[in-house]
RNA sequence: GGCGGGUUGCCCGAGCGGCCAAUGGGAGGGGACUGUAAAUCCCCCGGCUCUGCCUUCGAAGGUUCAAAUCCUUCACCCGCCA
């Protein structure tokens, strides 16, 4: 089984590197611990940190036992891997925020509850605090070797240019001591990350021989990037968050949806649970039919059941099938149109109040950045209300052209929407 | 610690006293074509009470009728020297 798995994974294109492949496939044959740590760096994870959560779950569904860590002490200190210049340090408080937020996303994807393989939620900082800085310059910093230290490529890559602080200088030698921890409480003997983890990683393996005289192993998943170069998982509006908040499960839908035809392979192997067989029936799809976006619609589906549960997923579909059918807009059902229309970003306006401008409602409910950019927009012939192009910046709506004497639906270009909503 | 170079709009990068809201590229946005795709073509891309006004060129002061452009101080970065 772990031979298959570690197959799985490989047709899958998500194993970038990894310590002796014979040793890790002999260390898979019986059940063990693994580990991947996420620095909170943002209150949420996004759909890059899913890549490698997303191994992680394949682990469990393997019969391993999970353990996801989030970095309480390491996100206080900035991990210095792949990042040009020096960071900003984050309050403490704010850090804890996050990491309490970051927990309950990993728990959406990671299962805690079953007893053979259940995982086990990790904090960093738990064993990071009590340590005092002479116990860990003289347990852990002996260890290391400021001259391999230097070599890692992290650091290496910043010495050419930004230089680096002494603080994230010392990141691998925390992560390091992670990786100790996890193997001396749970037996940890695998740590995966993303391929900017690998130095960080190896860190912990020559510390754990060094310390323990055992031996674990390293993985690393390749990092994305889509078809055209660009990163992976990045919009307009910056990246595609996990929580609802900040990219609404409508936005997190349409992103899958949209996918470029040319990333779709890539994508079902890396984000989809769905056995090889399925994928690559999708994957045809895609060549024979690409116009009905099936496997678009899959994925779109599969992620945000995962994130957003299967009831929200459901209702988001059915409100882009709604707003964007061929059909007028105004023979909607109300029913349909409430479900729908709750899933957009909404102004509300009192029953009885005048009606901004056309440019003063797009801009009101954030399609637009701002009035120029909505006069701007209009102009160009981009503004749409109830599906229907409107040219006329002052043109101001009345009653008629409520939906359901109760909505307008507002549309920027080909995708975004928005609604209004009368109430009282 | 000394000397030199740098800090420009989302990013890269021109500008080096008025013609600068600031050349160019990328990213992004709208339109056409399509499939709520890609490629391509056209257009746009600080804000506002929009023929004008306001805020931007690391920060704060100053010179000048006028500064992103000159001067002073401060902060950060990058070189070379110690």
């Amino acid at each position: 089984m772990s031979n298959q798995l570690l197959e799985d994974l490989e047709w899958r294109g998500l194993i970038a590197q990894s310590t002796d492949r014979k040793e890790l496939e002999q260390t898979l044959s019986k059940q063990i611990s693994l580990y991947v740590g996420f620095d909170p760096t943002a209150p949420s994870l996004h759909v890059g940190n899913l890549v490698v959560l997303l191994v992680l779950r394949r682990f469990q569904l393997a019969g391993h036992r999970p353990i996801p860590l989030v970095g309480g002490a390491t996100g206080l200190v900035g991990d210095p891997s792949g990042k040009s210049e020096e960071r900003s340090l984050n309050e403490e408080k704010v850090v804890g925020e996050w990491v309490a937020r970051i927990k309950k996303q990993l728990e959406k994807v990671i299962d805690f509850s079953d007893k053979k393989s259940g995982a086990i939620m990790a904090n960093n900082l738990d064993w990071t605090k009590p340590v005092s800085a002479l116990e860990f310059l003289r347990d852990i910093g002996k260890h290391f070797s400021v001259n391999q230290m230097l070599a890692k490529d992290s650091v290496a890559n910043r010495l050419a240019t930004a230089g680096i602080s002494y603080t994230e200088f010392s990141y691998q030698v925390l992560q390091a001591f992670d990786y100790l921890e996890l193997y001396r409480r749970h037996q940890c003997k695998l740590q995966i990350g993303g391929s900017d983890q690998w130095g960080n990683i190896v860190a912990g393996l020559d510390l754990i021989r060094k310390v323990e005289g055992g031996s674990a192993h390293a993985l690393t998943v390749p990092l994305l990037a889509k078809s055209d170069g660009s990163k992976f998982g990045k919009t307009a509006s910056g990246a595609v968050w996990l929580d609802p908040q900040m990219t609404s499960a409508y936005d997190f839908f349409q992103y899958w949806l949209n996918s470029d035809d040319a990333d779709m392979p890539k994508l079902l192997k890396v984000f989809s649970l769905k056995d090889r067989a399925e994928i690559e029936r999708l994957i045809e799809t895609v060549k024979v039919n690409p116009g009905a976006r099936e496997a678009h619609r899959e994925l779109a589906r599969e992620l945000t059941s995962l994130i957003h549960g299967e009831q929200v997923a459901k209702k988001v579909e059915e409100a882009a099938k709604a707003l964007f059918g061929q059909g007028d807009i105004s023979e909607l059902e109300l029913s349909t149109l409430d479900s729908a229309l709750s899933q957009l970003p909404k102004v509300q306006i009192k029953k009885g109040e005048s009606f901004p401008t056309w440019v003063d409602l797009l801009a009101a409910t954030g399609v637009v950045d701002s009035k120029s950019a909505a006069r701007r927009i209009v102009k160009e012939g981009g503004g749409y209300l109830n599906n229907k192009k409107v040219e006329s910046e002052d043109f101001t709506p009345t009653k008629a052209d409520l939906l359901h004497g109760k909505y307008l639906l507002l549309r920027k270009g080909k995708r975004d929407l928005a609604a209004v909503e009368i109430v009282g």
